[in-house]
DNA sequence: GACATTTCTTATCTTTTGTTAACGACGTGG
DNA sequence: CCACGTCGTTAACAAAAGATAAGAAATGTC
């Protein structure tokens, strides 16, 4: 049976050290669509909570056994001033995070859905294998059934 | 006739006090695509000079008379380095630049185009006008003709 | 004003995607 | 072993989007 979901509400920062959870939310339709997929060594927060100080649209369910670190996002910062050296540390993490989602948005702009997803697979081939492939088409803005007819039409390249 | 386009190959970050450009890359295809337009008070940078020391993709056309500032991102790193005063004001910085990308993300895996573009238009109603449909659509992520049908759809909404 | 250029719209056709439903494969728990 | 739920694929149809081309509208230049 699936694992449990959880409404993201609070203002934590959540750091993944073991496992792979998603985040998703439910759009005008009323359906769940899952917007990030996150696994080792990566941060998870509700921008909702932290940026815009609203209500929280998203939910998180762990894919796997799934081990975290969190602290409240305003000590988290009251940490980072306190310590001069973890302010590389932080440089590199906000900077790693704008790059992927930079990175990301790009691929909607300049890429087909079938070029998303190859850049998908080439970015996270440690997550592949670990989720559903209708989780992974949500993240790439298309339907599963649109997923599996790409993945038909790029198999069928592969053997010409 | 249009104005100058530029490669945004250095790693310089750009703030603009005044005007709008747009960022466009040469897809796979061989189009040029807008992927960003930018204008007062916020920041251009080429992300693949500064995040992943590469060759940029990127190029840059003033829509209007613009002004900016800039600086070497290297130097911009030492100069908050220096004065913590500044601090306060690179961590605005950054957070809104996350905010803002991973809310047009959000728009892409959440909404349909016709969403997304009523969304654009509520969150950029300064850049409505101007600046060309044709560059707003390739934010959008989708064609020029499609966007022209999309906003005869909503017309015919809003009369009914 | 006259002209050229750019932009937007519209039409036509093709391709892709969304939607819904059915089917089989697989794994789980009784 | 069987019932059950989930997931991926496929089919059928409707809807939307891409590509291309042709006109209309807007813009800029002289």
């Amino acid at each position: 049976h699936p694992c449990l979901k959880k409404s993201l509400s609070s203002a934590q920062v959540y750091f993944i050290y073991k496992g792979l959870v998603r985040i998703y939310a439910v759009n005008e339709r009323g359906d769940e669509i899952t917007t990030e997929l996150r696994c080792e060594n990566e941060l998870v927060a509700s921008y909702d909570v932290i940026f815009f100080d609203q209500p929280s649209r998203f939910y998180i369910q762990a894919m796997e056994k799934t081990e975290t670190f969190h602290i409240a996002y305003d000590e988290l910062q009251q940490v980072l001033e306190r310590n001069r050296k973890l302010d590389m540390n932080r440089k590199y993490i906000l900077q790693n995070l704008l790059k992927n989602a930079f990175e990301r948005i790009d691929t909607f702009t300049l890429k087909t859905p079938e070029e998303r997803y190859l850049h998908f697979l080439e970015s996270n081939p440690s997550l592949t294998n670990r989720v559903p492939d209708k989780y992974i088409a949500n993240v790439l803005g298309i339907t599963p059934v649109s997923l599996s007819r790409i993945r038909k039409r790029i198999a069928q390249k592969a053997k010409s």
